[in-house]
DNA sequence: GATGAATGAGCTTTCATTCAT
DNA sequence: AATGAATGAAAGCTCATTCAT
């Protein structure tokens, strides 16, 4: 193996164990599985990461400031908040046609198996600078008049529903047409339910 | 135990099964802990059902009839679009509160294990009754000029991911409100979100 | 089910048994199983038998009966050593090839599976009208000058060694020719081996 | 635990489960039984065999090239045809007297398990050491002038047969005189059965 | 840091047998 | 005699985690 930092050799792990989680599952996949695919021994395994748990733990953290960092970057740009919802749309979208892991271990793994995120993960704990960056989007949009201002709960709810509901279907492969096909309807759908009334 | 006909007694472990695997989860629960819910040995557990994966196909197959049923009872009113978006929200939101288990296995179990419901129930197999009222719901509100006419796909992720993403905030507590206070402001974002433009 | 009396009932039982565990094997088969077959609930099978061991033994007693009875038949000829050796393997290559449940249980469970034969069918108790109609044949055939005098269980050994090898490689499909096309040139070897020299 | 190579370790696995199947059969004897045996973990056992049936398989190969090897060594001796059936007559019935494990387990295990060996041990597969040895035994003696030219199969019959048949009468405490006794008689009746006419 | 053999608890599933009806 | 639901012990196998090297 490549001589590599603690850093580096973590993210290497964090790089495979997402792709086997998302894929099949966290119970289904074992530690030996996730070791083979790296190419380390078990043992060692457990030198970068304590338990299977804690593993799942660090992951959701990664995916969390991986999507918090994207969206921070369409909030920071001067668009109008149409365009920004066709952009966070869009980006989510593509992530989940290109490099579908992480959004898939988001809505599989993270959101329904809420007993290994149990201590430290609680409530929105793992997935703050996501959800953060959400309502930073919904306050800008607010306070510049183009949003109702409503509950934010309400308003994440139906955003995050809404997408993740679309990528389960499209990964089903149920969609009769591909990701790309819904970004301009459902980023429409979206701005109609939000905006000012 | 209680005289019970062989049908009677396959509910009495669908009922036990649903709320085990909806709290916990399909890999944690195990056989003995449904067995003993019951109060039933192990062994006689596999006089009713062959597996575990087919108990779980089981269930969800039940739950999709059950609310289909609920949905098509909504269907079949006079009411108006509006209403009966209204009425499946506040159908939904009630499930959610006060019989959970149904939809949170929905959503915790069934949408996340798909490695389970691989034969026999891929696609959309288990859950056409459901998702046919659901269909049913939107044409109507097409062909009435009152909901705007896009694919269905669409419609549905959005609907149904909103609530299932509304639910889950729920569970986890992260809510202000209770599920009661959003029902009408979600009907209306949904409104919004599918109307005639 | 037709009206029977309890011996024939246990006929039926004996039957379906035998074919199911010359098939599948002893431990493969379960009592389920055979109750199915016949047609019968499984609680009754235990009116007639008390246990799937005592089902086993009463089996082979059965067979070594029947084979005792056919043997007898060829041993009360009037024929010569030789064509008795020649009618001996025909009968039994016979029923290898057109009723192979009795041999093949003799062969695969009985010799087998000592384990289950212990209470009761020790050493060759449970065989013994089988085993005492050769020993006729073998004492004749001495007597008659026309065997070579030695101890019979090599005798037996040669025989009925050779008669099971032939069947086993038949019932695994090597043999090249059908059991039939072997009778001939068996019956010489046999003779060839035991005749006084 | 004595420190040992893996291979080693399998050895000691294998020479545990021998003893274990022969004595006891195969359906009776349990992993644990056999992991006990070896004085290690069941989970430990798995990492050097991954199944029962598996381990099974490898056993009967070990025993071919076991057996193969030393028909071998006789096979390329100078002795005559009558000497060489002797001292196969005489290796077989001394493993059966010392090491019977071996023995046993091809005659009670392999012969009447099939359904164990079905996968990739199918036919002669998994025995063609031992069955190629014979073969070669038989074409030379026919070669030389000193056997009859017959089939195969039905000279193997007659001679792994009658060993067969005779160390089952052994095992089962039946033969008034030991192995060794018989060896001289039996080989002549082999010799006969088989010798040119 | 690195290895992978070792552990052991626990899972799903099977089945001979019993027993209330 | 007949039924088949019920029992419970035990089997094969898995896997997170540890630990000697």
């Amino acid at each position: 193996m490549a001589r590599m930092t603690k850093e580096e050799r973590k993210t290497t792990i964090i790089s495979a164990a997402l792709q086997l989680f998302s894929e099949r599952g966290f119970y289904i996949t074992t530690i030996p599985d996730i070791a083979k695919k790296v190419g380390m021994s078990v043992g060692n395994f457990y030198n970068y990461f304590n338990s299977k748990d804690i593993l799942a733990k660090e992951l959701i953290i990664y995916i969390s400031e991986y999507l918090g960092r994207n969206i921070r970057v369409i909030n920071e740009k001067e668009s109008s908040t149409e365009e920004k919802i066709y952009e966070i749309v869009s980006m989510y979208f593509n992530m989940a046609d290109e490099e579908p892991e992480m959004i898939e271990y988001f809505l599989r793994v993270y959101l329904s198996n809420r007993e290994i995120f149990g201590d430290g993960c609680e409530g929105m704990l793992c997935v703050s600078p996501f959800v953060t960056e959400m309502m930073m989007f919904f306050n800008d949009g607010v306070e510049c008049g183009k949003l109702h201002n409503q509950d934010f709960f309400s308003a994440f709810g139906l955003f995050m529903g809404y997408l993740g509901g679309m990528v389960f279907l499209f990964g089903e492969k149920i969609l009769p047409e591909p990701l790309e096909w819904y970004k301009e309807s459902i980023s429409q759908n979206i701005y109609n339910a939000l905006k000012t009334r």
